[in-house]
DNA sequence: CCGGTGACCCGAG
DNA sequence: GCTCGGGCCACCG
């Protein structure tokens, strides 16, 4: 159980067609102000993980965050994302008022 | 042990 | 809109 698992816990809860920010899934896994650990988090799932759906985690700008070593993974994450029924604005965004997840409290 | 790195966030100017 | 700086903390060499 690391805290990690806490973290992939609750973006796995994230629901088909909606989104959650850094931020957010921070918060929820009691890591409030601790978001960069979620980036990093993330940054260690292998691409061939599916069971964790790592594309609905986009950053507070409702943009789509990668690094320049994963290049490539932009397109994958955000044609899943439009798959879901997402749909990216003429900057590329999304708009988070619409897709953003509201966790069932 | 230390320093660099990293899918981040927020406030101030 | 922009840039800067601070905060936070695990991982790796």
């Amino acid at each position: 159980m690391s805290l990690y698992d806490k973290i992939y816990e609750v973006v796995y809860q994230i629901p088909r067609g909606k989104v959650a920010t850094y931020g957010q899934v921070a918060e929820l896994a009691n890591l409030s102000r601790k978001a960069r650990l979620v980036g990093y988090a993330l940054y260690k799932i292998p691409l061939e993980t599916t069971d964790i759906p790592w594309h609905r985690v986009i950053n507070a700008q409702g943009e789509i965050s990668h690094s320049i070593w994963r290049k490539g993974t932009d397109y994958l994450q955000r044609s899943r994302l439009e798959s879901e029924g997402i749909q990216f604005n003429t900057q590329g965004k999304i708009n988070l008022s619409q897709y953003l997840w509201k966790p069932t409290v």
